[in-house]
DNA sequence: ACAAATAGGTTTCAAATGAAACTAGTGTTG
DNA sequence: CAACACTAGTTTCATTTGAAACCTATTTGT
């Protein structure tokens, strides 16, 4: 007679924990930039100065390569990037921000560093320090070492 | 000039975490049932006695009104619970998992509880409590509190 | 050098999701 | 006891998502 609370699973907690950050930070770009998800991560791994091919960005971001694409047509589309062609492998292009990407990079990325701050405002110093150390332990791991 | 390194915005290393989290859980119920996150909540919410309202598994899952009737269509087409009528307010029936229904949350249980104990082994006791706590600090605070 | 296998990206399709509109029962107020 | 506002739950609709199929360029094996 086995029996679960689900107030104490421990996937549970995580769930809620992660809704919590993870609308946090997207209600700063999505309010203010109406970006989506990937498109904001695609600009934070690109950076000012990135160069770099979709592949790049999918591995980079651990996003899948569909979702980078989309990404890319539409922030392509809003002249945020630009591209051009990768003259090593032409199967993929080079991608960086436009001076226009550029602009609201700078004007998100204040705003992003201020939400995280927020969040971690509410721990000390060693518990920011502990609870990133004790995340990764499960992260890094490989996966098929949690199959049941 | 503001950067952001992805790699080491705490966001993103809550969602690498979650995911990892989440697809262990997932992949559980999934490919022994077929069942859905949100048909698993609602069963591990009623557990094997429950007797419950929609909006009580609303209130108790924090999943949202239209996931949980969703999950409740489908587990009652799947004969896992009955409904009947709440004889205190006549919108909303009183469900409860089926004889079926509780046979499987009793072979599903200590799957669940399994690949829970798999996630946390990575860690010691002390930094399993010092993880719950960490991560109800944030879980537990007023969304509008991180607004930037 | 040329077929076969592979890798980078895109498109298609079906499923998951949630906001908003909707239906129906309950409670409140004059 | 109507008229109104509200709550429980469902349906509709538009959006998001990812797996698989696809196209094209590159690499590999012979």
């Amino acid at each position: 007679m086995s029996l679960l609370i689900l107030e104490e699973f421990f996937p549970y907690h995580t769930r809620l924990f992660y809704r919590q950050v993870s609308s946090a930070v997207t209600h700063v770009y999505e309010t203010r930039y109406g970006l989506k998800p990937y498109e904001w991560r695609t600009m934070a791994i690109l950076g000012p100065d990135g160069d770099f091919t979709a592949n790049e960005i999918v591995t980079r971001s651990s996003m899948d390569k569909v979702s980078v694409s989309r990404a890319i047509t539409s922030l392509k589309q809003r002249k945020w990037i630009l591209s051009k062609a990768n003259k090593h492998d032409g199967r993929s292009r080079l991608i960086r921000l436009s001076a226009a990407g550029k602009t609201v990079y700078q004007e998100l990325v204040p705003l992003m560093l201020e939400v995280e701050q927020k969040l971690l405002s509410v721990y000390t110093t060693e518990e920011v320090a502990e609870l990133r150390r004790l995340m990764a332990k499960i992260a890094d791991q490989d996966c098929a070492k949690f199959v049941v």
